[in-house]
RNA sequence: GUUCCCUUCGUCUAGAGGCCUAGGACAUCGCCCUUUCACGGCGAAGACACGGGUUCGACUCCCGUAGGGAACGCCA
């Protein structure tokens, strides 16, 4: 399955993320990144970005800074390509968007135009579609069939101007009876008959030059080494290699992803939940934890190691342990995964990426070390996401305490209201601001023997009247986190006085 | 319809002809720890899509079948 890898780097490695910005950065796409940036990395070569924006009307800026932003958050920088901070562009061989490319496509365009290997196609929508229907109908596969295709290009032009027209410019499938061939890095030997394809639209009639055309001529331009992309473009490689045959250029080796699917194993959309970056960080993933679940979703480590740092998958990285299957994105293991990083995080760290959480909700909650440390310890283990602190720290917020729904069973209890009477003296009559676990566990003991109460009954109404539910963390880490005058307000809102 | 790709526990995966009684991780279940909930520890269950070859021997190589996916766009 994995016997094809050339293992041999001869150019020097130049790869790029091309996303187009179209949308938020997807985790599909983030993976692409990571494994372009991973290689450069290990490599010692150049990550570049480039923006493939000949899309009009979808391609927004707005989306192409925010994808560049959620890059940046994942740790992923690259060294040519439009900069966030400055809001410039790095490297020699730009512009890195496409839509300022316009010049160079434009030259190769009119090359091909004058060598006969592109035409004017002036064949309508209309036209087209019935052309379509009659291969369907014929059981055939459509190729497009242009009376224009033989025409020099002055003929065109005159027609054009004659008749005030918007033709495209097809690339003219001459190929007869030829393999492309190629060794993709994930899938092995490949090849593709010429005679899958027709001739194919390089330029729309409103003059901007299409994807598979402005993809070839900036992979060999900005002397791109591999091409890392998604499954999806497997038979675009075809209209690709063409065009490097007959402009001359070097092509670069192909490492086609498989691609990522949701549970119903449809390929992974808005509809399974979060898919894109910025969600996950909104829901409170680390981006160290991101990056490491999409790394093994289709590549694996020599050790088998899955916990594995930014530095670990660099130095183990290399394109024969891709998986060429596609495969189901688990958000449970991404969550797993993430309480992992979580735990290992110092607890300064930890607590700095939390305060855009408890902002958000508005907890105001003590800064001082001992506090946070002690708060810290209590609750990461049993945080999944940064934003699981929010309903962990709420309950120990002074503003935000209330009795639930789920503590009614316990405060009918009989001997509920005798101990929390109880617990009420001892604690006003308690000389300290905090109360220490070691004092907390003597006072429980006492309560026990002058009450007469033990386990169960005990315990759960003292949780209550500390969080207001009777289930959480352990009391004894608990009690020292709030202090004395909360811990009687407390009680004293669920005695009702 | 044509061309191409893919198929190992529910999920992510290991697997390069004998190291496979198919290994690990998440999830699940059980036990332990625990006055609750978690964490943690230990354990269980669970897969080579199917059928033919090739071979002394196939998860691994070849050919089919089935299922899934992609391209056949003036999307990328």
């Amino acid at each position: 399955m994995k016997l094809h890898n050339t293992n041999s780097t001869p150019k020097k490695v130049r790869v790029r993320f091309a996303p187009s910005p179209t949308g938020y950065l997807h985790v599909g796409g983030a993976r692409t990144a990571l494994y372009d940036y991973l290689f450069a990395q290990k490599f010692g070569g150049e990550f570049i970005l480039r923006i493939e924006d000949t899309d009009e009307e979808r391609s927004k800026d707005e989306y192409m800074w925010s994808q560049l932003e959620d890059l940046k958050w994942l740790g992923l920088t690259w060294s040519e390509g439009p900069q966030v901070e400055t809001q410039k562009e790095t490297g020699d061989l730009g512009p890195y968007q496409q839509k300022y490319r316009l010049e160079i496509y434009k030259k190769y365009i009119d090359q091909l135009l004058d060598q006969g290997q592109a035409y004017y196609c002036f064949l309508t929508e209309g036209e087209l579609d019935q052309q379509r229907e009659v291969a369907k109908k014929n059981k055939l596969p459509f190729r497009p069939l242009s009376p224009s295709r033989d025409w020099s290009k002055d003929k065109a032009l005159a027609h054009t101007k004659e008749n005030q027209l918007q033709p495209t410019v097809r690339f003219k499938n001459n190929f007869k009876n030829k393999k492309f061939e190629f060794k993709d890095l994930v899938r092995g030997d490949m090849s593709f008959p010429s005679d899958m394809i027709g001739d194919f639209v390089i330029q729309r009639s409103s003059g901007m030059p299409v994807y598979n055309f402005v993809c070839t001529i900036d992979d060999a331009l900005m002397k791109i080494s591999h091409v890392f992309r998604a499954e999806e473009h497997l038979s675009n490689t075809l209209k690709q290699l063409m065009i490097y045959e007959t402009l001359g250029f070097d092509r670069p080796e192909f490492a086609h992803l498989s691609i990522m699917l949701g549970e119903d194993r449809q390929k992974l959309s808005k509809r399974h939940g979060a898919t894109s970056v910025s969600q996950f960080k909104e829901e409170g993933y680390l981006p160290e934890a991101l990056t490491n679940f999409i790394a093994l979703m289709g590549w694996s480590s020599p050790s088998g190691e899955e916990i594995l740092s930014q530095k670990e998958m660099i130095d183990n990285f290399s394109s024969d342990r891709f998986n060429s299957a596609s495969s189901v994105f688990d958000p449970e293991k991404l969550k797993w995964m993430n309480a992992q990083y979580l735990r290992k995080l110092e607890h300064q760290d930890l607590w700095q990426r939390l305060q855009v959480f408890f902002d958000k909700e508005h907890l105001k909650l003590p800064q001082d070390k001992t506090w946070v440390d002690m708060a810290l310890e209590t609750f990461k283990s049993s945080m999944e996401t940064l934003k699981d602190a929010v309903e962990l720290f709420r309950p120990i917020c002074p503003d935000h305490f209330k009795l639930e729904d789920s503590a009614s069973e316990v405060m009918a209890w009989e001997t509920t209201a005798k101990v929390l009477e109880y617990w009420k003296s001892e604690v006003s009559n308690y000389p300290h601001d905090y109360l220490s676990a070691e004092d907390f566990k003597a006072l429980t003991k006492k309560i026990q023997k002058d009450c007469e109460v033990k386990g169960k009954p005990l315990f759960m109404p003292l949780r209550v009247a500390l969080i207001g539910a009777p289930q959480g963390v352990e009391l004894a880490k608990l009690i020292p986190l709030l202090s004395r005058q909360e811990i009687l307000r407390r009680v004293s809102v669920v005695l009702g006085v």
